[in-house]
DNA sequence: CGCATATCTTGACACTGTCAAGCGGCTACT
DNA sequence: AGTAGCCGCTTGACAGTGTCAAGATATGCG
């Protein structure tokens, strides 16, 4: 083995991002730096800069990252809830508050961070295929059959409303949230019953 | 006049708490500093010391302030509503979301920033009578007529998460967002149809 | 083999929040 | 009235942070 320590480090990058994820882990958003992530690597201080467009570039990186974790985990959820729509779209949005409660740190990357180069196309990619899950899980409550964005605003918005509200807030809101057993219960009131008028919803294409 | 400069500062606190607002009004979050509010309010970067529990106080009383300018946009909102139940609920989330758009800094402080004590006694007061108004708004629609945690939850989460969705994410979902014309369409899905099951909500008070 | 280039290190700079020590003027007590 | 003490503020320092410039080192290619 003459690699001891390549001393060029076989792949950084990789590297950095798996520190990154780590120390946000551990510690929280405000663990993760530029330097600590670089030390933890085992490179000095500038080293980063080779690999990322400085700070938001690592934020970046990582947040591609959670995304598949997080399209994952809503995946997971779904499948494990059986063959029902209903069921289904309650599994995505608990996969989703899993995931919110679970890696608080990623998902403050994802939603809250404003050091991530939200227009960056990996990351664009990564979060449609997010959307991209939800939207499936809507469609069955579509009365038009085909992608409804007003239904999937109103899941979305709810259950990250509602992840957002459990995190952030301290103590009488969020003890009346978090013990707020199923989030099911407020899902009922989005799809059970289709608004009446035909919703004219002009999104401008333009 | 002898006062030419007090250099006592007749009463900073008050006018570093200005210096925030205005920090923040014009360069967001970010441009929120100790000590470019002390520089602003004419004193020097270790004063603010003596008055605030380091940033965290500052911000701290800079989101009560926030949460009183917030209660008010959705009281202005709900009065010029109507008198009708579902309009003025529509005006206070009008209010909820015009706030979001227009003072996104103090948005951020008020729900996102993570360098506020969110446990402090003045804070949780003002937080509290914003939550009242949103109760007092959803009180109609409350099938018991008394407060109902499950509409309130439901209408919160959902004007919450479409704030900041508008507010945060980019280009695809954002574009879909905010070119929603109404949000009154979301919220008609949830105060709309009572929820079918006599919902046990078994909130833990212990 | 030699050179070009990618990779990493070293050092510096401007910032940040926070602490310790000291100075100045106001207040209140004797 | 005089003086002791305290409150408000300043100065200076320290450990961090992200970022840039310059130099060293190893890789790989011609």
């Amino acid at each position: 083995m003459t690699k001891e320590i390549p001393h060029h480090h076989g792949n950084l990058r990789e590297a950095l991002i798996d520190a990154g994820l780590q120390l946000l882990a551990e510690g929280g958003p405000s663990a993760l730096t530029l330097r600590r992530a670089a030390a933890r690597a085992g490179v000095s201080h500038a080293a980063p800069a080779h690999h990322f467009d400085g700070l938001t570039g690592l934020l970046t990186a990582i947040a591609v990252r959670a995304y598949q974790a997080f399209s994952g985990q809503m995946i997971q959820h779904r499948e494990a809830a059986g063959a029902n729509d209903f069921t289904r779209l309650v599994g995505v949005c608990q996969g989703y508050l899993a995931f919110a409660k679970d890696n608080s740190g990623l998902f403050h990357v994802l939603f809250v961070s404003s050091d991530v180069a939200r227009e960056d196309a990996a990351l664009m990619q990564a979060s449609g295929l997010a959307y991209q899950v939800l939207r499936e899980a809507c469609l069955p409550f579509s009365p038009l059959g085909q992608p409804d964005p007003e239904i999937e605003i109103a899941v979305w918005s709810m259950v990250h409303g509602f992840a957002l509200l459990g995190l952030n807030l301290p103590d009488s809101p969020k003890r009346m949230i978090v013990q707020i057993p199923e989030f099911e219960v407020l899902l009922k009131r989005i799809i059970a019953n289709p608004v009446a008028t035909p919703l004219a919803l002009d999104l401008d294409i333009s």
